[in-house]
DNA sequence: GTCGTTGCTGGTAGCGCTGTCAACGTTCCT
DNA sequence: AGGAACGTTGACAGCGCTACCAGCAACGAC
């Protein structure tokens, strides 16, 4: 209250200045690169700008410097529990730094993403994460043309736009369906929701792996463009069921759909593994506390994000890792509801996820 | 490329003017007022942007107009899913909106909120959400300082800083324990982790409930500040167990601790609910396709997200709401796994979800 | 002792936009 | 017809900060 607009009390960098006896520029370098001052200034300013409780005007930084402390973030989805770790990821890499993070969702859209795109572009942020590598040739356009580091993460790919950091959805299929076969499965269907070009690739990896064996048919797979739930793993179940009742294993295109097929199995008293084995994607951590604990691909998400932001942040300062491409592989983490078909299936009482065995399979590098 | 730091082929508001043959002010204004400007030039401004390609400056915009478009929001947590609905309704609220949304997490500190709190409102943010009620004094009274309007979700109570939307965890609590009692259950259990204030509200309306009843027993809770996971709610419940073997029913704070029961019960072999009954809290969308189906608290989270967002973007253009503080309640839905004791424990084999009853009890106003 | 070099500091001039206020043309009222 | 009221437009100044460059002192080399 009081005068109307004179900027009511607010702090600026010239009273920080005035208070510390140097001049506005001087005070400004001690936010920026504080080695640059002598030891008495920096003192000096740091204690007056305690004192008086300053804050920097982001905006007014932004428009005299030309460019912002925010890394831009465009993300297909919030629901999905898989985006959650990435972000917690990212948010836990960025907060020890100065930029913060701006989230956008584009909805499995890469039109929306195109549009997000050019939005975030036009205010000059200081670097970007975006998830994949299906961008619209505009959008990849645009990308290129952007003058700031950029990270690509969630899968690999040729062609990176900078850098690029995930795993193989299309390898850690395959192995999913090798440690089936190992396990002595043959008729293995595919259940898939949502799918995303990453969903997409993993259904690929399966057709392939099942083709080299000869095994594939296309009754085997049922997917659908709906979002996942566990409640649509029991609906498509049943549909697989359906079409094909003789199955011995399911591969499921997350752990969601797959903790829904184990319902229905419940449901339907079909032995697991004894009947029909199931292996789910991402090993969330309910996955190795089911009754029989589930098979799953574990995938590094929070350190994916992590480190991708961490990757950012560096180049933004200037330092370029040594390897752009950063392959983070996946674990076929193999346990009781896939084990082999020959053994009973009265579930081992051992302690949940007690005899996890991991067979590790880091993605073919480039 | 070209000339080093000239704009780069920037478009300026003042190039769209120049092309659309009026002054800056007056572009200006289409993008903040168009119905301020008249129609031919309206439109001529308008084809003019679409033309260049022009994206405003908001840094500029915010230095300028001495406020930013952001809205604030502080949550505990990103891992947890009940903020995941949230914070969804949040995004999806402020899209269609000039807004956007700037994301902190407090980890649980109220100091951390604190630190947040004074970095966002030095930003001068347009509005601000926050958790819960429980800030520090020295929060509150910027929270109150703050020129900006503010909402606090998750839950209600006395005294709002300015809006409020949330549910009475206190009173969902009784009502789960009233649910129970009603099924015959007299020996009930209480599970929570991460003793949030939500948490510890639920608890304490659970305290409430058996000492109404003269059932409490301190014995009969238990609780941990560990993070919850569904692993968590079986070695919970195993130290329950041993503690009270005799127990008839569990209220699990959270739906994954219930998950974590249920798995738990399975690997026993208890029968649910012939030997135990179990209620989860939020019905998370696997409570109802799970075997048995799992009685939960219904809370609306993703509409209470939403409506927050909304509120706060209205209060922000002027128009305040009729009621500041939004009671959404809260339903009890009662599925298998608590119903009546006497019942036998086959379960039924209907659709999942399939014979969802619901209460609903929406908690009292102020 | 002079010159160049380095390290630190300050002055000037905007960044792109919007708040304020004044001015203009038009319409409506009496 | 005269004036008020309204709707529309533009000029000016400045938001708080930093890029750029100049200046100054201290130091070492010759």
């Amino acid at each position: 209250m009081g005068r109307k607009r004179t900027k009511s009390g607010k702090i600026r960098l010239a009273e920080v200045a005035e208070l510390a006896g140097v001049s506005p520029i001087t005070a400004s370098r001690f936010f920026r690169n504080p080695e640059a001052l002598s030891v008495s200034k920096r003192t000096r300013v740091e204690s007056a700008a305690k004192e008086l409780g300053y804050v920097p005007n982001l905006a007014a930084r932004a428009l005299a410097s030309q460019r912002t402390e925010v890394i831009g973030v465009l993300i297909p989805s919030l629901t999905n529990n898989v985006f959650s770790d990435v972000l917690r990821g990212i948010y836990d890499a960025s907060e020890s730094s100065r930029y913060s993070i701006q989230l956008s969702n584009t909805r499995y859209s890469i039109l929306q993403e195109e549009k997000l795109l050019r939005l975030f572009l036009a205010q000059k942020p200081a670097g970007l994460i975006v998830t994949g590598i299906d961008q619209t040739a505009e959008s990849r356009a645009m990308l290129d043309a952007a003058d700031c580091p950029i990270v690509q993460i969630m899968e690999i790919g040729p062609d990176p736009v900078d850098m690029m950091i995930g795993f193989s959805h299309y390898d850690a299929a395959r192995a999913v369906v090798a440690h089936l076969f190992e396990q002595g499965h043959r008729k293995i269907g595919f259940v898939g929701a949502r799918m995303d070009p990453r969903v997409q690739r993993r259904l690929d990896g399966y057709v392939s792996a099942m083709k080299d064996a000869a095994l594939f048919e296309q009754r085997l797979v049922v997917t659908t463009a709906t979002p996942t739930s566990v409640t649509l793993g029991g609906a498509l179940f049943t549909d697989l069921l359906a079409r094909e009742p003789d199955i011995d294993a399911v591969f499921c295109a997350n752990d969601d759909l797959a903790l829904g097929v184990l319902f229905e199995c419940r449901r339907r008293e079909i032995a697991v593994p004894g009947q029909i084995a199931i292996v789910g994607f991402n090993d969330l951590e309910f996955m190795a506390s089911a009754v029989p604990t589930l098979t799953s691909v574990r995938t590094n998400r929070y350190e994916m994000g992590k480190t991708a932001a961490s990757m950012l942040i560096n180049a933004i300062e200037g330092r370029r890792p040594e390897h752009p491409v950063l392959d983070l592989g996946f674990k076929v983490i193999e346990r009781q509801s896939s084990s082999a078909r020959r053994s009973d299936s009265r579930p081992a009482v051992s302690g949940a996820g007690a005899a996890n065995k991991m067979i590790a399979l880091p993605s073919s590098r480039d």
